[in-house]
DNA sequence: GGATACTTGTTAGCAACAAGCAAGTGAGTA
DNA sequence: TACTCACTTGCTTGTTGCTAACAAGTATCC
């Protein structure tokens, strides 16, 4: 048994792990992903120059498991907000959802942006990550849609699945706009107008009545 | 005077400068960004393993070059077939003209969006390449928008910049997903629907009579 | 003869791996 | 319960091959 100033084997990964993807952050987010070496994220984390490819085996590993690690951050955020809402209203306060984000949180917000962007090189071993995390989100703005199709707030004509890729095309490029370019996008009132045209284009009929006589 | 068979010293750059750029992007396509060398591209291309490091100073020279040479065959592309269209015409036709593009020249399309990815990445030296071509992008779209409400097709409490910023936001995060989970998208079919979906929410009233009774 | 395209020599820094060290763990014994 | 000793796991250091970048040299053009 450790004492009590002593750590167990688990708590010390915990510690060091955590340290390490913190460090890892804030040098990507400094020096771009090629200029952040495994020496120095170690280091910074106030360990040898070793530990990160010890323990993530490899950069491409470490970049995955911050990738992972942000990306679980933004669907819970995601999720407490949005809860069992369907629909445009899901849409909308899932893009007010993903201002919040960004504005609470720019560093987590722009590592995401930069790691997506390096794994869209091929043989990247994380662009199933990526993949992975962008289906899934696609995945479930088309229920969504589908879900407002069913209960007829959104017009029965419209393809859940091509809504949903062109929603969650929107909020990747924006976000890179964003990125590269802060001062001029501003992302609140563009996503404003988005809201206002998601309804113009998606909302029934019926719903249009419905909403104007309240 | 060089002979027949020789070469003046304009044209044997121009050459080497074609066969480099040429061999940098069949590797990038093939082995990504980090995995490309300036050795394997000067060989490639039938030089020596330092002529690409000599001619473009560094790696991120190269590849500032290979996005600045894309991008122009991508507007020269887009300005031959939108010319001198305007409002949501000139929007879909654009639309048209990108997917166009990218199923004639797919290396062109998905090397061009793997460098914008690694652009997204802090003191990468072609990151002011990829804003300045996104920027004059939406800077031409808000024209298109604007002229638009000027003539009336479309409705006038619309902000063209805004407005930009979605269409290229749309553009962007659909060409990264496209790269990184091509069969997953049907593009055709979301820019189909994004065409119709323009039209719902930015064509004004009086046109959509206009075209309704024709 | 000078300038320009291109090649070769060299160096510092990096990822990745291997081997070693140190701290934690747990079964057996009394 | 308290001690021990073999084993496991976290972490560090030594080393190698590869790369970008630069400097110095050679060949081709003007």
């Amino acid at each position: 048994m450790p004492t009590p100033q002593s750590l167990t084997q688990a708590e010390r990964t915990a510690i060091s792990d955590r340290a390490m993807l913190a460090a890892a952050m804030e040098l990507i987010l400094q020096h771009g992903i090629e200029k952040t070496t495994l020496q120095s994220i170690g280091e910074r984390a106030g360990y040898s120059r070793g530990l990160a490819t010890y323990r993530f085996g490899s950069k491409a590993g470490l970049l995955d498991e911050v990738c992972k690690s942000i990306s679980r951050r933004w669907l819970d955020f995601l999720n407490e907000r949005v809860g069992e809402q369907i629909g445009i209203d899901a849409m909308c306060t899932a893009l007010d959802s993903f201002f919040e984000f960004i504005s609470r949180y720019p560093s987590d917000a722009q590592v995401l942006q930069i790691l997506y962007g390096g794994a869209a090189s091929p043989t990247s071993e994380f662009r199933q990550t990526s993949a992975n995390i962008h289906q899934r989100q696609m995945d479930d703005v088309a229920n969504w849609v589908a879900a407002g199709v069913a209960t007829g707030s959104i017009r029965d004509d419209v393809d859940p699945k091509s809504v949903a890729a062109q929603y969650i095309a929107y909020i990747s490029g924006m976000t890179y706009l964003w990125l590269i370019s802060s001062p001029s996008v501003d992302f609140e009132k563009a996503n404003d107008d988005m809201k206002t045209h998601l309804r113009l284009s998606l909302q029934s009929d019926s719903e249009k009545i419905a909403r104007s006589t309240k």
